[in-house]
Order: structure tokens, then sequence, then C-alpha cells
DNA sequence: TGCACTTACGCAACACTGTTGCTTAAGTGG
DNA sequence: CCACTTAAGCAACAGTGTTGCGTAAGTGCA
């Protein structure tokens, strides 16, 4: 089911082309067919259909190189929006995003997780008022997990057995008439960071709970089941306590109790073990903390994580890999919810 | 660099009308078409090009099902080899194999790692012998790292200060006239492994070190620096012992230490524990078990890997992954490397 | 000011893709 | 024997990116 015809690869080149564009205001044609690898022509093709979709506009022209100056093409950020949504414990977040990303309007309320069929009202009503009318995309919902992506149905959360196989992508979908995609909240907050030259990175998040999400080779990857990123769960201390979960020595269960005891230096210095793990195991290139916790005491994981990263990979051949926290803050989960919706239009991900 | 044409996509569908025909002896047009999403039409067109270059042959007629019977089809095997070679401290494996990528003849002997043009004569020398006249699509090396995949050349590779920076793929490129793909040992043996189903595998291989090769979404992942797959390196024991890579509580090192004291289902439970980090991390379908230490007790590893995975994820929504030995046995490197050269044939990467 | 040169970019013709509509081939079953 | 079903190719077609070439719009030198 992975062969392409004439109309797939109009897309997917519209798509590359799109994501050139992302990346900054003002590209030349020049650049794009560098960029992506198809002739100029093509691209003049190309850019005439986004035109007139209203998708791109003219931005002036660019230096003259000792012949006709360059014209300069820009995204048309009002050309569509997207709804990114944190649906969480207590908590409802929607945000409105215009092409770029960039965070418009929003609505942060209260959220008590009773019956599934409100809750999908609620939501639904939240997303209509940010969106005031806008032309919508599509909308993206970031979760605790866990659940199923590609069949976009809830599994077993924890004290919830009511929301149990909900079909919340089909649920959402029929009531607002636009696309839905539901993933992790993990998953969601990693696509909340630009790409930005980084083929491969983590999010790590330690709020209630310590999990990952991972973009691997430019793709966020969900494993079988999307069931990837659970990183809390790795054991760091083969004979260590018993964890909820069953298992010994489990990196969450140490780093929360750290966190309980007020050691947040100990709690970062105990992420950066698994980080190291993940890092040794996956070679990204980049690593983004975020969660509660982390925000609390930004400074304090940073330094914490990147100290046992250099401790543990001591070795020079190993690139240090750049440590950071994200830049949405409290908001990762929904900004990157809302990417859910808008990456595939810009050739991330299928 | 990622949008595509019309003589990519030409190779993109063949690729993937190829792969459905190597899964088993005599598939149908009709079947192609459903599997692949072309109408019956492209397929027949695909398929007439694909025949008149040799790659693909008639194998007889199906049952009918009230109609006429399907025509069946068959990928001709003899249509191109490639060779497999495992370079390896002291020993040199070389692999032919054909387009099924079956085992047809080869060269086993001692190798002496000194002068890097020395050793590029040997293997060249090695191919040639294997291939005997018969049309070589390609080589493929799997070799212990660290190296650089996409540029084709190795890294410091402990005690062989002479090999770093020498550039493999170029070299024996030039000197056999094919093309030639490198990459770590544990990578291309998780490609000797046919797909059967399963999208996420991982190979751990346990020998003189402990390491593992990714298949992630059908994909090789090699990482941002063909780095990915260091399992033998993650930290299982906080305050462990000290390892040669600087870190502390390494899983290799405690299972190798098992290993010496000849406790060889001790050292199958402690890879089971890392075992089981992974198959968290990364939700994977399946888990394929090799190398020397494995294959002389293959049962206890199998045994001791899957009791650990069961007791660390004793959550029953997580479906148990089979844990099994690869079927190449000791030359599931060799047999791997030539799936470098075959796979993009067939639509596995890129 | 004039003119040669450079660079950007679109029009037209083209080669080639997969798709659609239809015909022919080759079976089954009453 | 004949209606029916299924497979598969031929021919015409819509639409992709490519090639060849002409035109627009600058720079730089005489």
């Amino acid at each position: 089911m992975n062969a392409l015809n004439l109309p797939a690869l109009r897309g997917h080149n519209a798509a590359v082309v799109l994501g050139l564009l992302r990346g900054r205001e003002g590209v030349s044609r020049g650049e794009i067919a560098g960029g992506s690898g198809l002739t100029p022509q093509a691209v003049s093709k190309i850019l005439a259909r986004l035109r007139a979709a209203g998708l791109v506009a003219e931005a002036g022209r660019g230096e003259s190189t000792g012949g006709k100056p360059r014209t300069l093409l820009r995204l048309v950020p009002e050309a569509g929006y997207a709804a990114g949504v944190h649906l969480d414990r207590g908590r409802l977040l929607v945000l409105l995003v215009d092409l770029l990303g960039r965070r418009l309007d929003q609505v942060d309320e209260p959220l008590e997780p009773g019956d599934p069929e409100a809750v999908v009202e609620r939501v639904a009503q939240a997303v209509e008022r940010v969106a005031a009318g806008r032309p919508l995309l599509g909308v993206g919902v970031g979760t605790p997990g866990p659940l199923d992506h590609a069949a976009g149905v809830l599994h077993r959360v924890t004290g919830l057995p009511q929301w149990d196989g909900f079909p919340l992508r089909a649920r959402l979908g029929a009531r607002t008439g636009t696309p839905v995609a539901i993933d992790k909240d993990t998953n969601a907050a990693v696509l909340a960071e630009p790409a930005g030259g980084s083929r491969s990175s983590v999010y790590v998040h330690l709020g209630s709970g310590l999990g990952a999400g991972l973009v691997l080779d430019g793709a966020l990857y969900r494993g079988a089941r999307t069931n990837a990123g659970e990183f809390g769960h790795q054991t760091v201390q083969l004979d260590g306590p018993r964890c909820e979960c069953g298992n010994r020595g489990c990196l969450e269960a140490l780093c929360l109790a750290a966190l309980r005891a007020g050691d947040a230096p100990a709690a970062a210095r105990l992420m950066g073990a698994g980080v190291a793990n993940l890092v040794r195991l996956l070679d990204v290139d980049r690593v983004v903390l975020g969660g509660a916790a982390v925000l609390a005491e930004p400074a304090v994981f940073v330094r914490g994580v990147a100290a046992e990263l250099a401790e543990r990979i001591p070795d020079p051949a190993w690139q240090t890999v750049p440590v950071t926290v994200t830049g949405a803050g409290e908001q990762a989960v929904a900004a990157g919810a809302a990417e859910l919706v808008l990456a595939p239009l810009f050739g991330r991900e299928g």
C-alpha cells in the first residue's frame, strides 16, 4: 500500500516545496530548486499552483547577483489554521495556530474527565471558540496514553475505565467536521520544537510521570502499537525498588522519589542517566526537556542532564548533544498537537 | 533533496512490486495490485517492464475463482547477485546470494587486519572468487564500528589506528567496479532476518561486545552519525562497576563478566533486562538474538531473555514480543551485508 | 547613454507516468 | 452449448516533470 501515483507525487512535491518555504521568510525559486532537487521549471509550475490556491505569495525581490534579481516567495500564514488540543486530567488547553505554527489564541480551562461524549462536546466548543470562524485544516489532540494513533482510539487510561476503547478521533471528527489526529502527549510535544536541521531528536517529559517523544530520521516514531517512548520504566538499578508497573529499579520511580524529597538536582542527574542510555542507543542529535517539574527549575535540569551525559559518555568521538528546555513551555503538548495537523502539509511523516 | 520526479516514481513503484514478488513464489497481478495500491493496469505495465528486463517471469496459473485463472509471476533469482562481506578482526567471510537472498557460495578465511589497501585487495579477490563471473549488483560490507555509513568511511576502530578515516566504500568500489555499501556489523545482521510482517525489530548481538541493530518503521535506523545501536553501554546499575568506556554499570560489562564466570543464564537474564528497556522505549514487535555467545547456547538465551521480558513488563496490555535466534547463525552479518545491496531494490530504506 | 552580458523565469513541445474505457482471452457452471 | 465471470492487454487520456528556447530585468563597462 506504499506505491505512488501521480496525484500522490504531486502532493508530495508540493509538500516539499511548502516545507522549504516554511523555514524562513522570503525564499527564491532557485533556492527551492536546489533544496528540493527539482528543476527550476518544475518549481515554477508547482509554485503557480500553490499561488493559485492562496498558500503562497510573492514577497518582493532579492539582491541581484549580476542579472535579474530573484523573486522572493513566502508562505501565506492566514491560508489555514490548525487547532492543538492538550487533553489532560483536570485541564483542557486549546490553541489556535496559523500555517507557520504561531500561536494566535487559546482556551485554557479546568476539565473533569467524566463522560467521554461530554468531553468531546467541551473540546469541540473550545475549538470553535478559538477558531472564531477562521478556516480550520484540522484538530490535533495530545493526551496521556495508552492509545492507538492509527485507529484513533483511546485505551485503558489509568483510573478512567469508561475511556477504554473510545473512538476519540472519529467522534471529535464527526462533531467538528474537520480531520482529527490524536497522539500521546509526549509524541505531540516533540513536534512543538522546530526541526531546525535536526534529523533525530528526543523530548523528555517529567511531570506526574516520566516519558519521551521520539523524532527519528525526521519522522515521529510511534512504534508498532503507539507505545514507543516509555522512557520512565527503563531499568537503571537491576535490584532497585519495586515500581507500580511491576518492574524493579525503574528510572521514573527513582526520579519521582528524588522530586518528592525536594532534591531536584538528584532527579536531574537520574534523568540524565536515562537520557545517556537513549542517546547511545538512538544517536539523536538533540535533547529537549519539558514538563511541570522541569519548567519549575529549568536550569537545574539542563545542567544536571548535560553533566550526566558528559560523564556517562566521555568518549570524545561522540559528538556532544545539546540539551535545552522546550520553548513552548506549558503549552508544548498543545502546540505540538497542532503540528500533528500541519506537519503532513509540509512533508514531515505521512 | 527529497522531492520526486517521474524516473524516481517509476523506480519506487518497481521496487514496491518487486518487494511483493519477493515475499513468496507465485504471486498474481491482482494480489500485487491489492498489496501496492496501484491499479491492475499499472501493475501490468510495470510487470511488462520488469519481464523485459529479465527480473520477473511467469510461473504457471493459479486456481480459477469462477473465471479466467490468474497468471502467477515469480522473481527470477538468477537475474542478479550480491556479495555480502563480513570484515572482522582475524576473519573474512564473503557470501554470494541471489535476488532472493539465498546463500550460494562463500569464502571463509583468516585475515590479519594490517594495511587497509591490502585488505581491500583481499576482499576484492574473495568477491571475484564467489561471484565467478555472475552479474554482481553490488557489494555490502558489515564491520565493527564506528564508521560513517553515508560517507562510506571507517572511523577509529579500536586498536587499528591506520584504519581511521579510510574511505573503504570508495576504494572497494573502485577496485570491484560495483556499488559498495558499508555498515556496522549489527546493522547488517538485523537485515539478515526476513521482515515477515514485522515493521520494527531489533537484533541483539553478544560476542566480544554487546550491540544492537534496529529496524524501525521498516527501515534500518542508523542515527545521526551511524552510531545508533550502542546497546551494551546502557546503564543498568547506577552505581555499578566502572566500564572501559568510562561509564559505570554498563550492561555489557556485567554481561561479559557473567559469561567469563561461565554463567550463561545470568548473562541471558542481564541481556533480557536491557532488551526490556529497549522494547519499552521503541515498542518493537520482534527480538532476534545472535553472536558467538548466543549461538553457543541459544536455548539458554532465548529462555532467559523471554523470561526477563515477561517479568519486567508484566502489564498484559503490552503485547508479548517474540524472541528468537537468528536463522543465519554465524553468517548473519555477511548475509545481512548482502541485504544492504538488495534491500533498496525491493523498496526497503532509501 | 548605449550595449554586451548575466540571471530569472515562463511558454510550448515532449517523454513518460498511472488511469479509464473497452475488447479479447480463458476459464466455470447450468 | 451458452451465459457468466474473471484476467489482462490495447488505446486514448490527463497530468507529471523535463527540455529547448524566448523574453524580462537587472549589472557593468565603454
